[in-house]
Formats: C-alpha cells, structure tokens, sequence
DNA sequence: TAAATGTTGTTGCTAATATAACAACAAGGT
DNA sequence: ACCTTGTTGTTATATTAGCAACAACATTTA
C-alpha cells in the first residue's frame, strides 16, 4: 500500500474551483495512482478519514470521476484524467450558460438608460474589460478617434480593435513604433525616434509605461490605459468634460512637439 | 431605488459553481440592474448588509465583474454579463488546465500495470464515459466485435464509434432497426420486426430499455450499455471469464432465434 | 461658529452553514 | 472469536453570512 504522500496545494486549489471539496480531490488523486482499491485502501492511500470514504466515492462517482466494480468488497477506478476533468467541465460549463442567459434577461431589463458615466470616472480591470470597453468606443465614432499610445499596445491589442470604425470617420494615430507599410486607412503621426533617443527623460513623459496609450473618440469619451510592468493592466474611462479636455490637450501638445521637434 | 426583488435560486447555484460566492452573486445582480451604484445603494439593491459589501464587492473587481468611478463615494458598475461570466470562465478553464497536466503525470506514473479490471464488473456511469470506454474497446480489437444494440442507441451513439476497428477485424451487428442501405463494412442480421410485433413480451426480453446494448470484444472484454427511463446512462464493463460467456451466450441465442423466427 | 445630523468606509464580533474528522456499531466473512 | 466492510451518529473546524459599533468626513441647522 503506498504512502498518503502529500499533494501539491495548488492542484487542490485547482480542483476546488472545479467544484471538488478537499477530500473529494484527496480520493481521485489517490485512485489516479492506483487500479481499483476498495474502500479501505482507499482511504490509506489518500490519508481520508475511512468513514469519509463512502459518501465522498459515492459523490465522485455521482460527478462521473470513478467507476465501481460489481464486487463484494466493491472496487473503485478513476476515470482518466483528461476525462474526468472535461467531465467536471461540462457541468460548469453548462452552469455558465443559463448564467449567461439569465443575467442578459436581467441585465436587458434596464436598457441602456441614465448612462451614470456621464461625470464619473471609471477604473476598469483585466485586458479583455478594457479591450471590450475600446471595442464599444470605436464602434460609437461618430466624428473622430485620436489615439496616443506605444506601438507595442497598438499593434499587438489596439490595431484590431480599430476595423468597426465607421469609414467616414477620421482616424488619427500618434505612436513611437510602427512596421508595415503606411496604413492608406489611418492618419499616422510618427514619433521622432531621434529625439527620443535624445531625450529619454521626455520619452519617458509622454509614454510612460510600457504598454499604455491614451484614446479618444468624438471628443467625448477618453480612455487611458496603463499597464504597470507586473500586475494585471488597467485603465481609466471617462465622459467627464474634464478629463476628455485633460486628454484633450495632452494629445494635441504631444504632436506640436513632435512637429517641432522633426523640424 | 429599486427591491431587493428576490433572485431565482437556480442561478445563486449556477453563480457559486463558477466560484462565486452568494453575496457576491447577489451584489452582482444587483449592479447589473442599475448604473453606477453607491455602496450603500448596493446594499439596499442586493439586500447584502452594508457592513458586507464593501469587502464583497473588493473581491467582485478583483475577479473582474465590476468596474470602480474615481469619486468619493466610490461608484461601482457591473460588466456586461456575457463579457463577466467569460472572465469567471477564462480562470476556472485555466485551473482545469493545469489540473488536467498535474493529474496527467501522477496517473502516467503508475504506468499501465496490473490491469485490475481482470475479474471485476465495473458500472460506469454518464454517457461520454461510456462512449470513452466503447471507443477503446474498439480500437483494441483483434479478433471479433459483436454487438447486439436498440436501433436508436445504435445510430445516434455507437456507430461513429466504430471507425477505428482495425480493418482485418470482423463486425456482426445485431438490431431492432436500421434505416439507410446495408452496410459492407459490418455483417448485420436484423431482428424480425413482425415477431417482434406478435410478441412484444419477447422484445421487451430482448432489448430491455429504450436504448440499450451489448458489446462483445475478441470474445474477452464486454459492455453492457443500459438506459433507464429518466435517469442518466450507465453501463457495466467487464473481462471477467463469467460474463463475458454469458454475454457470448445472450448474443448467440438472440441470432438463432432471430434466424427461427424468420423462417 | 458650533452643535446636530447623516453618510461613508472600517473593524470586530456572533450566527449559520458546509466541510472535515472521529467514535461506535451492525452485518458478514474468515 | 476475530477482522473487515459499510453505516450512523456526534463533534471539530473553516468558510460564509449577518450584525453592531465607530471614526472620518460632509451637510445642515441653530
């Protein structure tokens, strides 16, 4: 009989939120490493309380992770791994489903009214949040979009974002960095690398992170987006006319300089 | 400001099983139902204690579901629910990953030994397993596959099971119902309907449930597929010596009575 | 201006629930 | 008689839920 050796917390942490308990995780670990114990066994090689055994087997079995033998003792096997999880990946998923539809019919109930955005500035966490929230943005040009940011940002997550655009709107690009050919769609003003270089202080000044950029669209709505070098990005959303004048200018004093400084 | 109109529990339970807690499902909602939101106007939305929210509602921007304003007080804001729940999903997927690669090498490590299943009946339970096991009953093949299965379960679940039996192997098909032409790949022997018909006792003998079936492997490894009324699928596998005859057996009676009747 | 009031955000404590752990025992097999 | 299996309670322990009290700050009122 093998020992109750330890199992690495993460991997339980990982299988609690696949909506195992600790013990039930204990169990279909211990099983992974053997082919059909009995209960007792069982327990000695997963170090579970032995009258825990019946009811946590029972609910494995219930969620599709063991198979029993027709026995007496009965026997249990696990199910594969790859199996087994995709099985607990079902029952999410389908949980995430009639979540999904539920919330929506809540969610619809208000339409789109009182848009509280208005003075308020918003904090929004997590890439795909912010590249929604962008998505929405462009998609709603009515007169303009400006944008100020590093070409990193642009090219890797902003520059998809840009194809809902309406096409009678002007699109206006500041950016540091580009490769390809001269976007015909698009009115790019390039950085002066020269004075950049010259002059990291500024650089770093008008593009201060690594990834981050600046977008406005129709004079109204801004967003900046700020990634610190480790944590999760976030960025900053707002329809205040103070801001959107803040970003406003920054932009415009960005592309003075750099006509200035070209010259 | 609107009740704290109560929430369908379904949904408490689909929200908790994508790792949400029910206060923060509860705040959830409820910011899903206004725009922009007070703190205090979250506890009288959710009905979740004032004192509770705050914290509840740190962990909801932690997890990406809800936006903060840069005021005082704080405003908070749902996102989108389809947009949130792909948030929830997006870390439970990443769990099941490494779950899955974690479980994968412990179960490696014990190597394909000591086959347990030598002389045991195991019941296995949820039709996808079922469907995993069939699949490698038949890509082992050897010498022989039989089957003896309901039209229905036959069509819509095993059939395309059947592809990877090695092309030297022979296949009798044993059913109720086939609908299409007469396959060349597979030897088929159709049960009377007529008979049937005249005595529905003996059909009921023959194939038991609504969907059924038996499966029989180089004349060692067999599958009993059986499907109560309601409940989800099970079925029993075994090599043991013992069933596998009696199944050999059920096979070959219900052919010779197949061929009797017909005459 | 100063007291009165009200709201926000915190802290700490208690209650309820779900999970974990143990003790005891009946049934059956050796 | 002994040991093992499977079952039933009962007791811890941890997480979540719910409450009360308070300091900080702003707004009103005398």
């Amino acid at each position: 009989m093998k020992a109750p050796r330890d199992v690495p917390t993460p991997l339980l942490e990982s299988l609690k939120s696949l909506g195992l308990t600790k013990y039930e995780a204990l169990v279909y670990i211990g099983l992974l490493r053997t082919a059909g114990a009995t209960a007792t066994e069982v327990h000695e090689i997963s170090g579970v309380p032995r009258a825990s055994v019946y009811p946590v087997l029972d609910r494995l079995v219930q969620k599709e992770l063991v198979s029993v033998s027709h026995t007496t003792p009965k026997r249990f096997a696990a199910i594969p791994p790859d199996q087994g999880v995709e099985n607990l990946m079902r029952r999410i998923e389908s949980d995430a489903q009639s979540a999904r539809t539920a919330l929506d019919a809540l969610y619809r109930e208000k339409g789109p009214e009182s848009r509280g955005d208005q003075e308020l500035i918003w904090t929004i966490y997590g890439e795909e949040n912010i590249k929604t929230r962008l998505a929405e943005m462009f998609k709603s040009a009515e007169r303009s979009v400006e944008l100020l940011a590093t070409g990193d940002l642009l090219q890797r997550s902003v520059l998809s974002l840009l194809d809902p655009v309406p096409g009678s709107v002007p699109v206006e690009i500041v950016t540091d960095h580009w490769t390809g050919e001269q976007p015909s769609r698009f009115r790019l003003h390039l950085l002066p690398l020269a004075a950049l270089c010259e002059t990291p202080f500024l650089a770093k000044k008008l593009l201060p992170y690594e990834r981050s950029g600046v977008f406005l669209v129709d004079d109204t709505r801004a967003l900046l987006w700020m990634e610190g070098a480790e944590g999760q990005p976030s960025a900053l959303y707002s329809e205040s006319a103070g801001l959107v004048l803040f970003v406003r200018r920054h932009i415009t004093t960005v592309m003075e300089w750099a006509k200035a400084a070209v010259q």
